[in-house]
DNA sequence: AAACATCGTGCATAAACGTGCAAAACAAAA
DNA sequence: TTTTGTTTTGCACGTTTATGCACGATGTTT
């Protein structure tokens, strides 16, 4: 996480901080300063600057991000904003130059439009939503996972994309999560859906289940994975997380 | 690392920086004047006038990538209307039950945009775009083909997507059109794009060409097929169309 | 309350900037 | 080849921007 170019023009510092904002939700003066090779003083005149423009809030030792970051065009807006918070928390778990598997989902959208560029990272997806969300942008390379697609899940699913998705592998999977419980692990609606799903899982590293806080009572058909399949949790604080406190799950909440 | 060529046109440079841009994100005007031998004053001049023209972002010690400067997205919101009134003419050679071939690229969107609903047609792409255009709508089956993005093309590419579409019979083909003339035919800039066309042509009963007058006039690297493949030609009126006189082709103009 | 960290402001310095201008390089016409 | 006209370049000049430091003020912690 060394960014330790020689030369950092002021204004694409003041952007990559902005960015560093976005993802992690805060930023702390003297770390910044260091990572930059900058004083502090210029730090904060970066900052003061981004809080005179509306980017963030600036608190004593750093920053944080400015509530005020709703598009707000969509009937649910309210999902979309959440989806945005869960996915700003979920691309904190990526490091440079992994290979992700990103599966068909309105939040794995959300994911793939938060996910930093230039980084060098490989994603693998079945949703045409997701390469869409990557087209154009540098630092990706997209693989797209062909096959049959199903106007429901928004994503190719069958045997040739399952096949596919096993020559490959990952670092982590982030799969579409219809429902989780502490106790069995993931759950699926669609059969294909669910093969397509146990694939994606068994070809990667670590998986990442993020889910808003309705999903951990919702109920679906399939069982894709036990729950020690899943190594990180992104959910929201209203959820309910008691069940999970024995799991060994790394929690991250948005 | 070093471009230490001695001769490198004022033209040649600004191009060279635009690939930096493109490639890093952000160019220091220092270290260009160290590499192209040429005084920092000259640099400037250079980047103002791209900044002018809209290439870049011209800040305090360089320049950075202009925030919207997706290439393909670009391309897409150019002609619009022009494009959509070719596509509206090109669905028209499309009867219900049909299997089609849709290749990547911005008219081919607009022409996925302007199919019938409920008429049980077959789409095959290896365009996120044109899937998403057909995604969620009634009546169409829609075959994603695999394979790594081409961010510039919009498509997929590669040895498995070519394998994928030999693998199927569809009624017509719809490729992407680079250049069309009418000795030769069909002419496209990537050498792995013009394979997948070619596959998705030789599996295809009709070959439909829709372009842009332009086009007609344009030039491009690789022959995809030969101008007896060509069973219709959709264009605009405006198109110079006399040397397609005796070819045979259907042409029909938007 | 004392100790300490962070903050904003003012100031000096250095680097980068735009502008105007004249020399140099280049291309086209004689 | 020489001449003419255009483009490109480097330099000088005054201006703007960014930076680090000093210093007093304001928060935070113990």
């Amino acid at each position: 996480m060394n960014r330790v170019a020689d030369t950092t023009l002021p204004r694409e510092r003041a952007q990559l901080i902005v960015e560093r904002l976005q993802r992690d939700g805060r930023v702390v003066a003297a770390e910044l300063a260091a990572e930059f090779r900058v004083s502090e003083d210029s730090i904060r005149r970066d900052l003061r600057e981004l809080a005179a423009a509306g980017q963030c809030k600036r608190v004593y030792g750093g920053a944080l991000l400015a509530a005020n970051f709703a598009p707000l065009r969509q009937r649910d807006a309210q999902h979309i904003a959440r989806k945005q918070a869960l996915a700003r928390a979920a691309v904190s778990l990526v490091s440079p130059g992994q290979i992700l598997f990103i599966d068909a989902g309105s939040t794995n959208t959300q994911i793939a439009l938060a996910l930093p560029e230039r980084q060098d990272l490989t994603v693998i997806t079945n949703a045409p939503d997701v390469a869409n969300a990557l087209l154009g942008r540098p630092g990706f390379d997209v693989l797209l996972l062909g096959g049959r697609l199903h106007h429901h899940i928004g994503g190719t699913i069958g045997a040739q994309a399952v096949a596919q998705a096993r020559g490959i592998r990952a670092d982590v999977c982030f799969p579409g999560v219809c429902a989780l419980d502490a106790r069995n692990g993931l759950w699926t609606f669609d059969d294909e859906e669910n093969l397509l799903k146990q694939a994606m899982i068994g070809a990667s590293g670590e998986m990442v289940a993020v889910a808003t806080a309705e999903k951990l009572q919702a109920a679906a058909t399939h069982l894709t994975a036990g729950i020690d399949a899943v190594t990180h949790l992104v959910t929201e604080a209203s959820a309910a997380l008691d069940r999970f406190s024995g799991t060994g799950i790394n929690i991250l909440l948005a």
